[in-house]
RNA sequence: GGGCGCGUAGCUCAGUGGGAGAGCGCUCGCUUCACACGCGAGAGGUCGCAGGUUCGAAACCCGCCGCGCCCACCA
């Protein structure tokens, strides 16, 4: 280090991250360490496909906890030296982009509709360029080491090319098909949804019962409902057929009331005898279980609500255009006037509403594309099994494969307009359809002109191809021989079935082998209330924002030493605890480049036993972290990084060693290689996790001839350094030195006072000059020089403190007193265990013998009392 | 209805068969020549409740109480 490099970095006595990350991150990005060359093939080349942010989206706390994982992974791997890619790619999001446009051209007073297709997309491509930058720059303040140069978007042309091809090879395989069934129609988006984008809210409704007269004449039977504006769809209506209440109506006809319409009474195992009346309305156009028995049973499908979730004109003018809210108000009203109406109560139940418009769905009967899943899920269950895939934590792979047994067909068609539009092809003038790439120009039996279908695709749809096709499949390219399979998948709870279930099932069939090897699922973040956390609640953090205020280091530090296997309440206290870590390594580096002998190489040249014992602890918790990344502990591998920088390198070694670097000669050459040696290794140890102030500091001790942190070697535990002895020996200083200071500041003995002591202890004269040092004591050998006014118990032997200035003993006796009562304790305690004659004969003898030596310290250490 | 998970210091959480821990907060002391976003020393816990297994349980088993999540077609 040059003499103003060594007086500027004397001014900055605090990490400023605000200063130091955006130079950080220019250097990472002309490095181009982010862009591995795919010149080989898959080998030991190591890749994680982000999970594709929503294009228009803002970073959020899940987005900063999964970069915090799955870069700490990246560069930790490119550490080892494997060529390392970190896929970047954005989603277009169908329903939450177009759903956004949609909302600006409302406040415009216009709709979509209005526009047209073809201008409505340009709006939304525009929205998507000035928006979609936005996430790539806050992925960027994270230290995400991203494949920048080779960003992909779900909508590219070649991202296209791949999701068509799938869609008519899986239709050419008989597993896209198009009908009529009831799919979940969300009235907010105005268009079908899948099962996984519903969810279930508690209601409180009210159960209607209504008399259905029998035709003739001869009484009624009475169904109970919740929804009574779907009977005028009513077709039929259902009974258990082991039912002796009913048994004789089965056959007979009801006459449906406010309509006129004839009901059959069918009977079918469906129906719960017990339930209200045990009489079942059926709607087969409206309601999912009323359709399956519809189908079954053959009876008409009629549809009384429109897609726009009003009463249709099918339903007659006395109901047609009502909301349903008044519909069912109207219908109500007039069963009372005919006086059919039996009863009402109360009733909480729950009942699906659209995840993405957050309005209530609409079981409706609609012509949709579908995909059959059970003959993809079957290899896809059966990777599970055998542990080509492997879940973290293991009993996600359950869930999995609960899911995955009882799969269901997937409405796969969108009545949107930003997304895939679908290959199919119509003739206008006769029946013939095309599933094609490539579509004729006419209709090939008439001649007649082709119409493409309306829809898009689901966009999970093509989120499920992501591992492959942002690598260029179905091309042969370099990138996806290079990287395909990827490594690792890192994402939340929320998606598996949505997202990674489907890029199984995709990637088996479609590239032959699973597209990953791990699948980590992280927490969802809560609010620090407990809540959910988002924006409309009020709840959301903005990692951003925690950026400015704390630094990208911090913010790292806090998400993995929050990462957990179940969900987490949002720890501010996390953060701040990463950027105190940023602020205690940056210092202690600076002291460490201030202090030692400019001449010194970085190398572990042990000249004193705490050197050695630094040694050891550090190859140690190097070890430490290599395991818990291995086993996608980050939670330890932060804490265990921590606990190392602040409990051994600062607060210990760094005080013992303080001495050596004031000195001169040999020494303080030898304990400067050392500390070197350590401090870069301690660097390159956290670097995948706190990268910035890593790489902020390893400028300052790097070799003329080494580059970046971020491109060096990841240190590797040295097993030879390990010493056991050295490390029993400081633990020993350590106590003793916290029962002094203990003593100390109890009796009241300021702080500067050197303090005359003997110390009276076997065995440990390699360390007692450093309690010396740490506790402020003189060790005086001349036994006969001055008088013992006290002394302290130190595990294993005592310390006599002899008088002299500034010694003055107050409070000392009590607190002497107070220890020897909680020494009885504790060795009756002990007493009363080895007392046990069978502890003694059954407990494994290491544990009685460390439970002997135990009673032998705490008994010296009252005797020395 | 089925499944999963959680209840440990004031708060947030580690610890999963042998001496109850961390961060924050709190108290006391320290302008110690890296850091006051600091250093040192402390206080604070019937480990949800009740049984069982064991020489030994915060941890393993059973039950109960409380909280959360996921899945599921009872109108």
């Amino acid at each position: 280090m040059s003499e103003p490099e060594h007086d500027a970095l004397k001014e900055r006595t605090r990490f400023d991250p605000a200063e130091v990350e955006p130079r950080i991150l220019e250097a990472w990005l002309s490095s181009g360490l982010f862009h591995p060359e795919a010149e080989r093939d898959r080998g030991d080349n190591y890749s994680i496909a982000f999970p594709p942010p929503n294009v228009t989206g803002d970073l959020h706390m899940g987005h900063a906890l999964q970069v915090a994982t799955q870069d700490t992974l990246i560069r930790y791997h490119r550490m080892l030296g494997q060529p390392t890619k970190f896929i970047l790619g954005t989603d277009h999001a169908g329903i939450g982009t177009q759903m956004q446009v949609e909302k600006q051209l409302a406040r415009e007073g216009t709709t979509r509709q209005a526009i047209g297709r073809d201008a409505f997309l340009e709006r939304i491509w525009a929205w998507k360029e000035l928006h979609g930058s936005n996430i790539v720059d806050q992925l960027k303040r994270l230290g995400a080491s991203l494949d920048y140069s080779e960003e992909r978007f779900t909508l590219d042309e070649a991202y296209a090319a791949a999701v068509m091809h799938v869609f008519v090879r899986l239709f050419d395989r008989g597993l896209i098909y198009r009908g009529n069934y009831m799919v979940n129609w969300d009235p907010g988006s105005r268009s079908a949804i899948s099962d996984l984008e519903v969810e279930e809210r508690e209601v409180a409704d009210t159960l209607y019962s209504i008399a259905y007269p029998f035709a003739e004449g001869d009484g009624e039977v009475v169904v109970a409902t919740v929804r009574p504006e779907t009977m005028l769809a009513d077709t039929a209506v259902a009974v258990h057929p082991d039912d002796e209440r009913y048994r004789e109506y089965v056959g007979r006809e009801v006459v449906l009331p406010l309509v006129g319409r004839r009901l059959r009474v069918i009977a079918d195992v469906y129906v719960k005898p017990e339930f209200g009346t045990g009489v079942l309305k059926i709607t087969p156009g409206h309601d999912p279980n009323d359709f399956e028995i519809g189908r079954s049973h053959g009876l008409e499908e009629l549809s009384v609500i429109g897609e726009d979730g009003r009463i249709s004109d099918a339903a007659g003018p006395r109901f047609a255009g009502l909301s349903i809210e008044r519909a069912r108000a109207a219908v109500v009203a007039a069963l009372e006037q005919e006086g059919v109406l039996r009863g009402s109560e109360p009733y909480t139940h729950k009942v699906p509403f659209s995840h993405r418009s957050g309005e209530r769905i609409e079981p409706l009967i609609s012509l949709q594309w579908f995909m059959r899943m059970d003959e993809l899920a079957r290899p896809a269950i059966d990777v599970v099994i055998d542990g080509r895939v492997r879940f973290h934590p293991e009993q996600q792979g359950r869930v999995y494969r609960e899911w995955m047994d009882n799969i269901r067909p997937w409405c796969i068609s969108r009545q949107l307009w930003w997304g895939h539009r679908l290959p199919v092809y119509y003739c206008d003038a006769c029946e013939e359809t095309y599933v094609t790439t490539a579509p004729p120009e006419r209709c090939g039996a008439c001649d007649g002109r082709l119409r493409q279908d309306e829809d898009v695709l689901d966009t999970w749809f093509s989120s499920a191809l992501y591992p492959f096709a942002t690598l260029g499949w179905p091309q042969d390219a370099p990138e996806l021989r290079a990287f395909y399979p990827t490594d690792v998948l890192v994402t939340g709870r929320d998606i598996i079935f949505l997202w990674v279930a489907r890029m199984i099932m995709m990637g088996i069939e479609f590239c032959g082998t699973e597209p990953f090897s791990d699948v980590y699922i992280t927490s969802i973040i809560q609010a620090p209330d407990g809540r959910r956390m988002s924006k409309s609640l009020g709840t959301g953090i903005d990692p951003v924002e925690e950026i400015d205020r704390h630094g990208a280091d911090a913010v790292r530090f806090g998400m993995l030493a929050m990462s957990s296997t179940q969900d987490v309440k949002y720890s501010a206290e996390k953060v701040a605890q990463g950027q105190g870590l940023a602020n205690k390594l940056f210092n202690a580096s600076r002291f460490v480049l201030m202090s030692i002998d400019p001449d010194a190489p970085a190398q572990a040249r042990p000249a004193a036993i705490e050197d050695r014992w630094i040694l050891s602890r550090l190859a140690r918790i190097e070890a430490e972290v290599t395991l818990r990344l291995a086993r996608f502990d980050f939670a330890h591998a932060a804490l265990g990084l921590y606990d190392f920088v602040y409990g051994e390198l600062c607060d210990w070694y760094l005080e013992l060693v303080k001495g050596r670097l004031a000195g001169a000669g040999d020494d303080r050459v030898a304990v400067s290689s050392t500390l070197l040696h350590v401090l870069r290794e301690t660097l390159a140890l956290a670097h995948p996790m706190i990268p910035f102030v890593t790489e902020e500091v390893w400028s300052f001790v790097r070799r003329p001839d080494e580059g970046l942190l971020v491109g060096a070697a990841f240190p590797v535990a040295d097993e030879d350094r390990l010493d056991p002895a050295a490390e029993a020996e400081l633990a020993w200083a350590i106590a003793a030195t916290q029962a002094v200071r203990g003593w100390r500041d109890e009796v009241g003995i300021k702080p500067k006072v050197v303090m005359p002591v003997r110390v009276l202890s076997e065995g440990h004269d390699e360390v007692v000059g450093l309690v010396a040092r740490m506790a402020r004591l003189r060790l005086d050998e001349g036994a006969e020089s001055a008088a013992c006014v006290a002394s302290v118990g130190v595990p294993g032997g005592t310390v006599e403190v002899l008088a002299g200035e500034g010694v003055d003993l107050g409070a000392h006796a009590d607190r002497l007193e107070k220890r020897r009562t909680g020494l009885r304790a504790e060795i009756d305690g002990v007493r009363r265990k080895l007392g046990n004659a069978a502890f003694v004969a059954k407990a494994p003898p290491a544990v009685v013998d460390g439970v002997r030596e135990r009673l032998a310290g705490l008994e010296s250490e009252l005797e020395a009392l």
